[in-house]
DNA sequence: CCCAACATGTAAGGGGTTACATGATTTT
DNA sequence: AAAATCATGTAACCCCTTACATGTTGGG
């Protein structure tokens, strides 16, 4: 159950919407953990309903309204509480290297586009992950901002540093990956001049 | 739906029962792919309805009998189809990083612990996926071998270089996944001797 | 004879995806 | 006035996890 916690660890930066919370979602922060709308509101009610967070309903325009909600200090102790557990490793389930170790079956164009694919998609991820990690290094992200006025003063160099340190195990693994394509485009053209 | 491409691969090498499969899957090639029994036992029936795979009934021992899969030409073309098509990404979700981005909020001890834990997890499994390598590098792979046995001659080396390349991505991330943990150790001990 | 391994199921519940659905507000 | 964005839901369906459940066979 770990998108409740991702959504604990967003709050404890601000109170927000579930809008806000989806905007980031697939925005940003979101290359680190994804969720549709569809998820999140039902999900923050029933941490409502929990006693993790508070919501508080806040006029928007004239007519309308928008809940907005705060972690509460049971909220706060349950992120303490996952973040003192040890994690737990999903399952691995790798479609890109099932894939990969089929592809004897496959023509040469399908297993180029195959690692034009893969390549592409990291090299986007990796694009991402590096402005992420730049814009929380820089202090310019405008949540960690937020995060870093609320937050106690002494802890203010690690808020950062552990922020940028996962984002650079996950530029890392991009990186990686792209290397790794690249050297299967190599392997598709030696397997295919062999025949 | 990739259970059922997983189960597609794995009985292109040779016909077997539910209970193989599920050995497999927690065993060596399962570090490719996992699921547990309750959930390929039931998708093999589902297959079977769907004209991808023949069960046919073996005798087992004097009483008992058993169901042996193997993949009928439609199951052959529709692995085939799911090659040559795009593979699609799943979203991120990554635990490990949600919980490093927050480790501000936790002593160092658990921070280390952190840290070793993640640091264990991708040893073991470095350490299956290098034998595992190994053993379709030099081809004494059981798997393997049946499949090199029924499969074309001209394919025979496609057959083993794509195994091999994609265990060699997964080899790759483990060791890029232990290194970080060591430096996530260092850090740990940098921001707590500055306080 | 007992135990480990072989062999195969069912079922409840959780989490996630996709689609359907609606309305207010702000910007162009 | 139209379009984009803000804002929040519901519901069906699929996949996966965990637990319950049962019986046979082969080796020591």
């Amino acid at each position: 159950m770990s998108l409740r916690h991702a959504l604990l660890a967003l709050l404890s930066a601000q109170p927000m919407t579930g809008y806000d919370v989806t905007k980031l979602f697939d925005g940003s922060v979101g290359q680190m953990w994804q969720a549709p709308h569809s998820q999140i509101y039902p999900e923050l009610r029933r941490m409502e309903a929990d006693g993790l967070v508070d919501g508080e309903v806040v006029p928007r325009g004239t007519r309308a309204q928008k809940r907005r909600y705060a972690l509460t200090k049971a909220g706060a102790q349950e992120l303490d509480d996952w973040l003192a557990a040890p994690a737990d490793y999903p399952p691995v389930r790798d479609v890109a290297r099932l894939h990969t170790a089929y592809l004897e079956r496959v023509g040469a164009d399908a297993a180029r586009a195959h690692f034009r694919a893969h390549q592409a998609h990291h090299e986007r991820l990796l694009h991402m992950w590096t402005a992420m990690r730049e814009s929380i290094a820089s202090e310019t992200n405008a949540v960690l901002a937020e995060r870093l006025r609320h937050g106690p003063e002494d802890r203010r160099r690690a808020t950062v540093a552990w922020k940028v340190f996962a984002y650079d195990a996950l530029v890392g693994r991009a990186r990686l990956e792209i290397a790794w394509a690249k050297k299967g485009l190599d392997l598709v053209d030696e397997l295919h001049a062999a025949s």
